[in-house]
DNA sequence: TGTTAAGCGAGACGGTACGTCGCGTCTTAAT
DNA sequence: ATTAAGACGCGACGTACCGTCTCGCTTAACA
């Protein structure tokens, strides 16, 4: 009988989040700010998710930018197709600043772990599509664990972006998609 | 010729922002229980901290790990070793949760950035280390850059332990070891 | 259509605050002490009112001691009934403390100051009353200014208690009275 | 060998002190603004001043305007004498400000109730002295009680400017002076 | 096709932490 | 040994968000 949760309530609350983040950073998240911005009644809010937190998590969840799979024909070509696609992304500092801040986050709050978890496996896609096409060829050796190979091909450019947050120019990516072929076709 | 802002309360400031980092975590920390903890008043605090951030910071700072830098005479034994010292630290959840918080906070946090950039530098220095004697051996190019090789060494580990949060056991861990110095090795 | 400020906070705080008052003086009137006695929030007494000033004037405005208006059928009679039945109250030291605390603050908190003109007013309402009901007997003259007539009244009262804080026995009382109907019925 | 303790010191507080008050009223006064504007350490007023209460109370003492004590002839010229010359000076915003802040204290404090006593007794010494020449003359009875004529005298006056805070014209103060002197002579 | 329970906006509520200010004491250097 | 300067412990200030609750109202599903 009763009316039930709206779709509308729970999309402008994400809008708003988005925007508040955008904005204001993940510093600047509130619940208050999401929803007097968004129009939303707290009551709504919570009513929708069970937390502040889970609200960033599913505004943030939502923001998530398909990576590009290339096929290219060869390991190294896709492998550095791919990180010249993603290295303007990851450059937007609110777009780091709102990845670390989960990644923070998902240490504490298990709930937030679980969404991180699957955004980085769905991050994780393409790499994957990539050795296992390069496995496909014959280039990568079958009994390459990929799961390993995923860190091995992610970690480098991650470090320097993220944990380091240093720059890294075009001949960089270069030398370090030919260091990460190099241990991979090393086997 | 006024009295001098006291080592003393500063000290005893930062020895219990570290307990309470150690016991509540980073999103118990708070200034108000640093300075119950401590027993310094919290205008002395602020006297001393700009802000509840930099107490953190400093903190955090004073927290060093010393990493070992291990010397068994080749590339490859040096980090396995390396990388079996630093497992156990990183494993400690406390301490994950702690260093991403560091990050995340550096992502918005100038001071905050700079002392994190000064912590990964020392932090990073065995490894640079181990890459240059490895020169010197004549194992590792003179014309690898050393900056990209520290992301190639650090990176994959790092991503798996902070990024996605995953456990690593020996095992990978000699995997990993392996892609990375056959990448190095294969220049 | 959001819940009104509900009256029991409003109450509660008022209540706690005239405790407070009464036990620890104006001095010791706080927000954060009216708060913990109550059991409202401190947020919620700011938003009920938008100092604690304000709320100590609206505590005070509501200890209203309602003051006698005696009729013994004489001028004299009335006065010394009166300052009989006053002495007692303004002799308790909290009262004064309390009442030069007004005086104090309402000249400088216009807001105080009109709350504190109107318990004036209310005050002085028996005064004017055996001033009308003598002039109704023809024993006072009506061509008193009855507005003068009250400070002449209150005044030396008043003078002794508050401002040179001295005590006042009963034979003082007398010859107060004497004094004052004298300059009344002089006329 | 000991430097006592100097008068300059003294001196400078009090008059920032005086002038703290004239400017940011008595709501404004400190002892951190009075050890700023005067350049006197707080250590040294404290050294001065058991408090920062006693500090206001003598530099309050040192506002003192004697009063006029006039010799017109006449009680009732003396007393129209005595109040026109009072009234412009209690009219003074920041006077009756700073009086009724010291009342207000006084009841609170006992040493400082010390002081304000002295300064009452001080403030009085001109009615006084119209009183005893009144008696001096025969126009006031010897049997009239000097302690309580004073309350008399002043009380009406006081509590129509600092309690009831209200304005008081020429025409008013000489029919309060009416009323007084038609007191006292009836006697 | 009403009825009615729930959704909804608005925001009050009890909390906890924030960063600031004034207090009165204590410490240091300089005179 | 007094002074200027100001650090110190303390405790109140007024504010911001938190997550819960209470209001009327509106609306969709069932009867």
């Amino acid at each position: 009988m009763p009316r039930p949760l709206s779709t509308e309530a729970r999309d402008k609350a994400i809008a708003a989040a988005q925007e508040v983040i955008a904005i204001d950073g993940l510093e600047g998240f509130t619940v208050d700010a999401v929803a007097k911005r968004s129009g939303v009644a707290k009551t709504t809010i919570y009513r929708h998710f069970s937390s502040g937190n889970e609200l960033l998590v599913d505004a943030i969840d939502c923001m998530v930018m398909p990576f590009p799979t290339p096929n290219t024909g060869s390991l190294r070509g896709d492998i550095e197709a791919f990180l010249e696609a993603v290295v303007p992304v990851i450059d937007e500092h609110s777009m780091r600043r709102t990845m670390l801040g989960i990644m923070s986050a998902a240490a504490s709050d298990p709930e937030l772990a679980r969404v991180h978890q699957e955004m980085m496996r769905q991050r994780m896609t393409p790499i994957r599509t990539i050795l296992e096409l390069a496995q496909g060829r014959g280039e990568l050796q079958p009994d390459v664990d990929l799961d390993l190979a995923l860190d091995f091909v992610e970690g480098p450019f991650f470090f320097r972006k993220m944990v380091r947050q240093q720059p890294l120019n075009e001949a960089e990516i270069h030398q370090i998609a030919e260091l990460i072929v190099g241990g991979l076709l090393a086997r």
